[in-house]
DNA sequence: ATTAGGAGGTGGTCAGACCACTGCATTGAC
DNA sequence: GTCAATGCAGTGGTCTGACCACCTCCTAAT
């Protein structure tokens, strides 16, 4: 017979971890406690606390800095899609879903702020936009400003984690300039369809 | 002075794993080296391998069995967003954004179907509708096959871990017998339009 | 007051041990 | 010959204790 009654202790740890961070209401930049003191807080060893600590590492929940501590990160977690994608999106055909799933993700937020956004985001909007025309950097800036303003955190970080991975194997396209006041002019009108449509174009190409 | 130069080594160790599988060129199902051959192989100690294998377990890539070994997985991963959400989506804010970035992925999955759906997978969403009106836990069913429809898989992994998150916590609402009747009507007719429509009356409600 | 040095705390890594479990081959009874 | 019991080797799961490199802060010497 086999039950595998408990479940491991990392996944315990986990969920401890968690309760701590909840209970003592930390915040992103705090401090967790040591490993040491976890060690005895969470009555375990040091390697099943460093597995636990590990794991939301390499999710990007975590960061450490030797010598000093282990502090919960903002929520960025590039490395996130980046792990899962080296590791699973081999083929052409994912790196076509990425691509894909990045610009739908970008519409629906766009359709989210033309009815969320505020006035003031809106004006730091246009400055992007216009200095997107001779910058192009700014571009990218923009397209997360845009994110931001769909008031969707989950698809903020979803966006951030895509992005974060295409960046780094292969570039991925920004809006272009014109996308950008496009864009602008549709939610001065909140016309949610008029956003659709230019980036549904943009997806075609 | 400090530079930190070199990588930790259970990241080091993820990127070998990595090259293994590539290398041996292992899939979905089989048996990575044990725990012991890795310590030998990458020249690192046991307990830096469990931080990378440990890691990678709870993104869902790997599964592990007492007294067998080490396998890959299949791409499910639903204890990625589970884990996230746990750590990041505390508030009632966050829970909103769930439901709702799970509703809108599902508009773009049916979205992509209506241009991609095969006949033999409408025939199927079709079965699936009719029964969906006497048996309501078919309506589930209906939603799956329609992302799958979609022909993104990368949406498709998103939507189950969503799914599998929100169903452990909060009962997430699935569609109604009306809404699979309408979005095969729209589907037969290609227009994307009427299922946006449809989905996007249901987000409202 | 300034600075050099040390003590203590922290993460990073390693080696070795034991346990629980699985698989398989060996062994034994029939 | 067949089949069940058993025992061994391999595997993941966990713990302990030990170093190392690094950072911070306090102390003592200047």
């Amino acid at each position: 017979m086999s039950i595998e009654p408990v479940e491991k202790v990392y996944i315990e740890i986990l969920k401890k971890i968690k309760a701590i961070i909840s209970e003592d209401g930390l915040q992103a930049g705090d401090k967790l406690p040591s490993e040491r003191e976890l060690t005895d807080r969470l009555g375990a060893s040091r390697s099943s606390v460093r597995e636990a600590l590990r794991a939301l590492e390499l999710l990007g929940l975590i960061g450490t800095r030797r010598g000093e501590g282990t502090f919960i990160r903002e929520a960025t977690g590039h490395r996130l899609v980046e792990v899962l994608a080296s590791f699973i999106l081999n083929d052409s055909k994912a790196q076509e879903d990425l691509a894909e799933t990045r610009h739908i993700i970008i519409k629906d937020c766009a359709g989210l702020a033309s009815s969320r956004i505020t006035s003031s985001e809106l004006e730091e909007l246009e400055l992007l936009a216009a200095e997107a025309v001779t910058v192009p950097e700014k571009a990218k800036e923009f397209e997360k400003k845009l994110i931001q303003s769909g008031k969707n955190h989950l698809l903020y970080r979803l966006y951030v984690e895509l992005n974060g991975y295409d960046t780094a194997f292969a570039a991925a396209p920004a809006l272009t300039k014109e996308d950008c006041l496009s864009i602008i002019e549709a939610l001065r009108s909140k016309d949610s369809m008029t956003i659709a449509d230019i980036l549904k174009k943009q997806t075609m190409k």
